[in-house]
DNA sequence: GCGATAGTTAAGCAGATGCTTAACCAAACC
DNA sequence: GGTTTGGTTAAGCATCTGCTTAACTATCGC
């Protein structure tokens, strides 16, 4: 199992090459094979390989080979992780904000009295 | 401008650095200086600079020299980008699958009569 | 069996990353 | 005006990334 930290070090970093988004958004309409990813990126087959180990290893894409067809498909529950984190700090600059907010509003009404 | 693509690819690199994650909960909790964000860590001044640096240029940090002290705090609106690309590769594979859950219903409605 | 197809492994390389130390600058303090 | 404090710049270095080409393996279709 991987911790936690290191989970969200690998999707992010995953996540932060275009190419690799890229079979993320391709995998997101449905499976695919390796040859259909890499039919429309300019690079060679090998590159495509790394990138889609990348993604494995981080758990955003689970594959299957059958025959000699390797079936790659997206696995929802890692990019789950990156999504919480990046909510988790949202709720707490927007809770402090709206604190802040209400803080300035009482001040002004100090004001006006 | 950045262009869209280039913006998520540094974002997400930004967040796949802990130390950098470690920053952005920081900050998320309300502005601090230099000073204050390298204090919890176990690198060198410059070190604690670059780290700052990279979430400078992706926008998601803001920084602001007073006197001697350089204030940091963070600026939404780059997580809103890389939050926005994760939710519209789950709306896309959350509609196909709620596509073939229908599909498969139909099928069992169809073996059961 | 034999060639075409689909993927895999290995080695190598240019450039990017994440640190370090050393030297430096400018506001604040006394 | 000299010293501390808070931050900055520059240079150097080990390691990691993202590719490449070459060589190889395992099916599939005939």
């Amino acid at each position: 199992m991987l911790n936690q930290t290191e989970a969200l070090d690998r999707t992010f970093h995953a996540l932060s090459d275009p190419t690799r988004r890229g079979m993320v958004k391709r995998l997101s309409r449905g499976p695919a094979s390796v040859g259909e990813l890499a039919k429309p990126l300019d690079m060679s087959l090998p590159a495509v390989l790394q990138h889609l180990e990348v993604l494995v290893a981080c758990g955003l894409v689970r594959t299957e080979k059958i025959g000699r067809v390797r079936t790659c498909r997206i696995a929802p529950a890692a990019m789950k992780t990156a999504e919480q984190w990046i909510t988790e700090r949202r709720a707490t600059w927007e809770r402090r904000l709206d604190r802040l907010g209400e803080y300035l509003a009482e001040q002004h009404e100090g004001g006006k009295r």
